[in-house]
Formats: structure tokens, sequence, C-alpha cells
DNA sequence: GAAATAATTGTAAACGTTTACTATTATTTG
DNA sequence: CAAATAATAGTAAACGTTTACAATTATTTC
């Protein structure tokens, strides 16, 4: 149906091997000869078969993204770095949401390996990392991205949640703040306990400065568990004047629960969040956070995958590169 | 390296030919032989190479999606929808961001059909429809996606952007408004077009009513441009009473602007959007806005593109499918 | 229990490339 | 101008499957 070398040898007179050779600029092929091939080859509209071809090479140029949900305001920026760097280097890539079930997760592993990608990024959906997961990484280059522990097994790349939380730590108490509040994700998951890490070493470093237990709490990564945790807090009376959401849905549903109450943000209380998603500094949200350079990760990523997948299984080494978080002051704290 | 069909053969010592048959539930091979092949199978760790089967069944059930931006927060819905309704159907997802460059819109459709996917999903770059853009839906089955015009000579999915100005317009009207202004992005942008359309609809059609062109800007899809447009629309103390801007990002920067000027929303001039994003619901942002079904979208676009895939090409026929938009009051308006 | 039929398995070609190796032709060299 | 060398082109195998067809073996039927 559709045109193959073939075709085109047969047109030109030469051998199909020839055509190949032309068609891949070749070194090795009269130049008369290749002018006319490429002139027969584009009049058929000829268009390589890259299956074919991946078949021969066993390369396919594509790579796996596995993350949680694309929906999440966090992974759009990560998608898009990891896209932005494999189309400049030749890879195209295979989206998949494993929405954060680990079961789905591990099928698009085993899917992605089926249609032979060349390599894999993934956003694990849960921190622990299990000899399944090992064994994956024996069988294909693979780089992880946020949330993940170091000694993995395979290359990663994190954003430095403790230092993160260090930092909001220690700008809330040095605006005055005594009385500190950690809302956070999902318990188990490392991140919010890593962040959590940093947040407590800063109120530690300081002696006039609280975080009691019944103001930590954990829900999940969602604007209403925000606004639930916060609501609760209020209507008990325990009251903080500061609070570091672990990340920013979380704070921005932080925020509402405190409006609605009638006080205010952040002369009453300081809200900070975690990752500066693009709608932290929408119109009125204007909310204070900890930039997660979240595009430079999936960057950052990708090349590292693919430099990888440059290198002979027994070259490869892994690398972790830890991001540095950043500040940002809007109007929240 | 990896272990292939011939290498179960071996073990199991049958032909190759029966190890297909076993692997793939085809009937015609005895029941104990296939157990036996498969326990070898999975003892090796075998992975079916779909590379080589897409090679000889021509189909890599794999589908490819080019959207402008996933970073826009109006296309991590839309991509979700079509990533659900694949995987539910055994197909994988190509992503691609054009990034709303035309010339890189057509270098991704041409890889893509390199790669052989079984069909396209495209949210344009640009409304115009060329030749060459129909030269490609005749490669391959495509679906278009969002600011499409009819007769694009292929299936798309819209939504309803006349009747959704029209709404937006009513609803303003039946508020008391009289002074309307309309924001739009990019002026040659087809659904820009008409969404204004509908909203002038609507103006018509009240005596009281005035849209006057004065009041009716363009400029491009970004926040900033509707805060600057709005600006200007206030300093040169040219003030309407409601402001429908074309789509959500642009009504919150028009919202900005307004709130900066020290007049309230909606007290003073109403503002309506038009997407409905996730940001949108946020805590202090709460837009009033149009709902555009984007996941559906999405969802609907891919299960079009399947049934067409499905079908031989002479049976392949265009669909056009157009959903409702529908209000969605908040506080802006 | 032989013939007919059904079930199972094997053989080989095909999918569209790339590439090692060989063959041919053109060019250089002394 | 013959020999040596360089440039170009061709042959055939390989990549890992699926599948039409043929071959074999098992089962049924009379």
């Amino acid at each position: 149906m559709t045109v193959t070398i073939k075709d085109i040898a047969e047109k030109a007179g030469v051998s199909y091997a020839t055509v190949s050779r032309a068609l891949n600029y070749k070194y090795g092929v009269n130049p008369s000869t290749r002018r006319q091939i490429l002139e027969i080859a584009s009049s058929m509209n000829y268009s390589p078969n890259a299956i074919a071809r991946g078949l021969v090479k066993k390369q396919t140029h594509t790579i796996g993204l596995i993350i949680p949900d694309i929906t999440n305001p966090f992974f759009p920026e990560v998608a898009r770095g990891v896209e932005d760097m494999s189309e400049k280097m030749g890879y195209s890539i295979f989206l998949c949401n494993s929405n954060w079930d680990k079961t789905k997760e591990n099928r698009y592993v085993k899917l992605l390996i089926e249609k032979r990608v060349d390599g894999l990024i993934l956003a694990p959906s849960a921190s622990v990392i299990t000899e399944e997961d090992r064994q994956i990484y024996s069988r294909l280059p693979v780089v992880l991205m946020s949330g993940v522990q170091s000694g993995s097994g395979t290359s990663s790349v994190v954003v430095d949640n403790v230092k993160g939380g260090y930092i909001a730590g220690k700008y809330l108490i040095e605006k005055g703040r005594k009385k500190l509040c950690y809302i956070g994700g999902a318990e188990d998951s490392f991140s919010v306990k890593e962040r959590f890490e940093g947040f407590f070493q800063a109120a530690e470093s300081s002696i006039s400065v609280s975080l009691s237990p019944d103001l930590v709490k954990f829900g999940d990564y969602r604007q209403k568990s925000g606004y639930r945790i916060m609501k609760e807090l209020l209507e008990n009376r325990n009251i903080p004047d500061a609070v570091f959401a672990s990340n920013d849905l979380l704070a921005i549903g932080v925020i509402q629960a405190i409006r609605a109450s009638g006080l205010k943000v952040p002369e009453d209380i300081s809200v900070i969040g975690f990752d500066n998603i693009a709608a932290a500094g929408f119109g009125e949200v204007e909310l204070t956070t900890i930039e997660h350079p979240k595009y430079r990760m999936g960057e950052l990523a990708a090349g590292i995958l693919l430099e990888k997948i440059d290198l002979k299984p027994e070259m490869q080494e892994n690398k972790r590169v830890v991001l540095e978080p950043e500040l940002i002051i809007r109007r929240t704290a």
C-alpha cells in the first residue's frame, strides 16, 4: 500500500541497499544517484518506516514517561521539560498516567518495555521501592523523578525537600511567627516527610517558636483536604499563626478555610505552600511558596536518561541530582 | 540478548509458530502444550516485541496526540481524557507539544507517521486548514479538536463556541449590565471569533445594551494580555460594566487590572471567562465562566478516532460532534 | 480396523528496514 | 597501460514476530 524502499529502488533502477544508503546520507553512494533517489522518494511521498528500522536497529528513539496525573498542576511543566529535551535529541515520548495507582504504573512499565522504549522516566506513585522495581531498573535505563529516596538503585532527580521545608520555616520565623503548623499530604509520602523534617529543624532552631504535635496534620494532596484540616483546627480553636502546607493545592484550601472563618491571611495567619504551581501566581491567589523547579526537573531527567541510553549498559552509572528550592514571596506570608 | 519466541520454542521443544499461537491464545494449540509454553515464557521473563509484531500486523496500537502546550491549563484535562480512553482500548499515546507553531506541528505529524501511529488527534495551532493538512487526513485517521471550523475534511470535536458566547452575554444582560465589553485572544483564532459572534448576538437582542467597537479588543491568550488590555481601557476611562473574556486566563488578568484600579468585581464590573480551567475555581479566584467540556472532548476524540481506526479506509466517515457549553456561576459575575 | 475427519504442530514466507560482505566499475599510479 | 586502489553498487542475512499452508498425529465413524 504505502511506498517502501523497494518501490523506490525499482523506479530508480538500483538495489534497495543503495536506496537505504542514499536516504540515510551514508557515504559511499554516488552524488548523482543519491540526488535522483531523493527526488524519486519525495515525489512518491515516501515515509520511512520507523518500526522496521527499530526492529533492526533495536532502538526506537522513544521514551516512556509515567506520571501520576497530568491533570495535577505539578506535572504539566515537568512533562513539558521532558518533552522539550527529548524532542531536541530526537526522541518521542509516550505519556502514561498511573493515576497514583502502583498496579497501573506497573502495567504501564510492562507495556512500555514491550513497545521497546529506549528508556523510562518515572514519577512514582508510591515512595517505597520494591524488589520488582529494582528488577525493572536492570532491564532498561530508568530515571526517577520527584519524591524518591536516595539509594533507589537508579538515577533520579529530586528537589531538596528538607531544605525547602527549612527555608519555609525560617522565613515564617523571621516574620515573627511563633505558633507554627504543618499540614501535609499523605503521611507515608517521602516528600511530605522530608518537607516536614526541614520545617521541624527550622522550628527547633528557635526557642521562642513552637510546632506542637497537634498542629502537625496529614491528609492527601488535594485542595479539599487542606480546607477540611484547617477548618477543623479553627473549629477546635487550635489556631496557629503560620501554616506551611506541603503543597500549593493544600495551601489554597487552607487559605480558603481561614478566610471563610473571618480571619485574614497573612495578617492573622501566614500561609506558605510548596511547588509554585502556575495557579499560585494567579490573580487573587498570590501565594507565597517554595519554588520546585518542575520544568528543569523534567528537562534534566530526560537529559540524564538520554545520556544513559547512549552508553553501553555496563558503562551506565547512576546519578542523583538534587535541585535547589527557592522562596517565592508573594502575599500570603 | 533478550528472550525471543525462538528461545522459548527451543526450550519447549516445539516450533516457534506454536509458541506464537500459544502466547496469543489462538485456538488450535493443545492445552497442555500451551500451559507448558506459558510457564516457560514467564520463567524466562519473556516480553513480546511489539515492534516486530507491529511490523507484520501493520498496526502499532499507538496514537499521536499533538496539542499546542500541555502547560496551558486547558490541555491537561483534554490529554487525560484522550489517555484514559486510549488506555481502555489498548492504545498508547505519543504526546507532542507544537508550541503554537505550525511548522513544528507539521514536523510532528510527519514524525508520527514515520513511527506508524494508527491515528492522530490534533488540536491545531492555527485555525486555517491548508491543502497540506487535507493531504495528511487522507493518509491516516485524524480527529481534530477545539477551535476547528466545520468542513475541515476530517472528524472533529468542538464546543459550541457561539452558544457559549451567547450564554455569557445573556447572563450578563439578565444581571442588568448595559455596557458590555469583549476581550479576545488572537483575532484570527476561530474560537475567539465564534465566541464573539455569540456574545454579539446576545448584545444585539437587547436594545438597552451596548457593545461598542471600542470595547471589543484582541490580544493573545495569556493572563498578561488580559491585564494590559483592561488596564488601558480603564486608563482611557472607557469603562464597561461587564466584560466577557474569551478564556479564563485572560479573565483573570482582566480581574487583576480592575481590582488594581480600585474597582470591584463584580460590583462595579462583572467578569466572565471561558473554559472553566481548574484554577478558575481555586480559592480566591472564584471565576464565573463557561464550562468547556475538556475531558469529555479528549475522551470523545479518542473514541471517534479508535472507531475510525477499526474501519477500512473506505468505510471511514467524518463525524463532527459539537459539545454543549454550560454556564458556571461563581463570584465574578 | 480402515477411512474419514478433527486437532495439533511445523515450514516458510512476509513485514520494511539496515548492514556486513562481495562484486563491479572507475580512477589513480608508476 | 597494467596493476593497484578507491568509489560505488549489489546480495543476502538479520531483526522478532504472525500466519497461510502443509504435514503430522489423534480421534471418530461405520
